[in-house]
DNA sequence: CATAAAAAAGACCGAACGGTCTATTAATTT
DNA sequence: AAATTAATAGACCGTTCGGTCTTTTTTATG
């Protein structure tokens, strides 16, 4: 990795919780100045933009959370223990895996009628979040952990639909009060598709 | 109403969808001249300040909504029939009842860290809303429509979690297809608490 | 250690930002 | 219709915006 790479590298992860907080209009490239300690000439010598920074962003966010996501599931043995540990992972609104509060909402909701590029980055995150969930539900049914008439895709979309709403929900109210109400009918409806 | 109660409000009416859409950071007083064809002097004069206008757009937002949707309810009978037409209300993410969408996650997701009064707004409108569903089924076992045992408040939390998560990934996703998916759980959810 | 190449600094730019103020126009009142 | 008040236009202001460019500093190479 060269020197060139390391700063670029730094600037992401420096600017990722100024975009992800105060969105990507919100932000203003001496607010990344400052995060960074750089003057303008430094930051645009990795950069050409600010929008092909903002990019650069949404996907080190994405792929940041994909990663930790990842790495945590495969500490579980079990399905329902996969799918308990997404859920807790997601729960913790006041100290979220990344500052600032879940990308694929923030990005989401911000990029969906004026950018394109962000629009459609933040849809592949989603695909992929329901379809990792449907797996998991999937691989249970195989090795006979859940009832096989169990319909994998249909509570996946279930799961990250309820999990999404109560991220942002949580994120209104400042509290997560209904969050944990959300969370205990996920995996009450879990533990009643696991077989004894 | 005096002419300028009537400008000030056209001035609102006309901002609405830009701030829904493109958020308040994102829209400049500029855009609001042209949507109003009026001069700054002319705005200037009915709001001091961007901020102030901001705040009027957010309470025309939600009070519009909220107007809508209880015309909406008051036109049903049933505790059913308005639950129904609550859900069928939300589904239409193309066409939505507000140019942008639903301005619940718009202004919430844009203003949780970064604008308090916003939030604050944002927040009653949803404690409001979900007040408003428990309070249908409620009123649905009162009359015997709905099965008693019935836990209202959670309910109305899941049917609110679940739709403002629906409409955020319809939004992104740019198609309902998940979104009918959660509404026909969740409509077999309420059949199933109707007692014949 | 000298030198070439890469990286960063910061002065500078035009445009766009939110906001002010006065002159003018439009609406109201007598 | 005249006089008074309310409403609007638009030139103007300082600031901040994203972005450029030359100079200086740092880093890697012979």
């Amino acid at each position: 990795m060269t020197k060139a790479e390391r700063t670029r590298q730094f600037i992401i992860e420096q600017s990722a919780p100024l975009f992800n907080t105060k969105g990507v209009a919100g932000t203003a490239m001496s607010d990344i100045m400052e995060a960074t300690k750089m003057a303008k000439g430094g930051l645009y010598g990795h950069f050409e933009s600010k929008e092909e920074l903002s990019h650069a962003v949404v996907d080190y966010c994405l792929g940041t959370l994909s990663e930790k996501i990842t790495t945590l599931l495969n500490r579980e043995k079990t399905a329902k223990g996969k799918l308990f540990a997404y859920l807790d992972f997601l729960s913790s609104p006041k100290n979220p895996p990344l500052q600032g509060g879940c990308p694929m909402i923030n990005f989401g909701m911000e990029a969906d009628d004026t950018n394109a590029i962000i629009n459609k980055k933040v849809k592949q995150g989603m695909e992929w979040s329901v379809n990792r969930i449907a797996g998991i539900v999937i691989e249970g049914i195989g090795t006979g952990e859940f009832d096989a008439a169990w319909d994998a895709k249909e509570f996946a979309i279930k799961l990250f639909t309820m999990m999404e709403g109560a991220i942002m929900i949580a994120r209104v109210m400042g509290n997560d009060t209904h969050m944990r109400t959300i969370i205990k009918m996920l995996k009450t409806e879990i533990e009643a598709q696991v077989i004894e």
